[in-house]
DNA sequence: GGAGTTTACGAATGTCGTAACTATC
DNA sequence: GATAGTTACGACATTCGTAAACTCC
């Protein structure tokens, strides 16, 4: 699991489309479907149901939905306390 | 900012030593050192205060410790949290 | 001089993009 | 036949390990 996947996931998850979120994510599609079934295999289930219109959150994407934004603010808000922190008393 | 450079720093902060923490983590150290000091990096501050007898959480790193550990126990319960859902409702 | 960290460099691994394939409507 | 996702494969980048160099007691 690597955060560029949790990232990717969540962006297939609001889109509804690994095309969508590829563009969004500046990238191309292949990268995103790629990523997203090897988190999915590393997790040991599917995240989507694949339909022939695009991507739709199965039971267990759903519940990993919230702990994928979770994760990600968290990301954030570390980034965020040590920046202010590190500035204040930090280098040269 | 990876999830491996924080478990890297995560185990720098508890054994107070590069080669000890790559010694748990079975790698090997220089992989440690470059990756704690892409961290600061990329951080913009120093997590650590070197010394000739080791590495010694800075005031940044300090702050930084707390929320690397929030984000390692979140991804571990993302990862049960999507398994037991997984297994009940997904996969043939 | 010894314990510990960092730099240098080649090897291995992983990720990406383009192009071709598959499937569903 | 159009739309959307996946597979194949070569190119690029990142990360790793071994060996050597550096630093502070």
């Amino acid at each position: 699991m690597s955060l560029a996947q949790i990232e990717y996931f969540v962006a297939v998850s609001e889109t509804g489309h690994v095309g969508r979120a590829a563009e969004a994510l500046r990238i191309a599609q292949p990268a995103v479907s790629r990523q997203i079934r090897n988190l999915e295999d590393e997790l040991g289930a599917r995240l989507f149901v694949r339909s022939a219109r695009g991507m739709q959150l199965s039971e267990a994407g759903d519940v990993f939905l919230e702990h994928a934004r979770a994760i990600l603010a968290q990301i954030d808000d570390a980034r965020r306390a040590v920046q202010a922190r590190g500035r204040r008393s930090g280098e040269p």
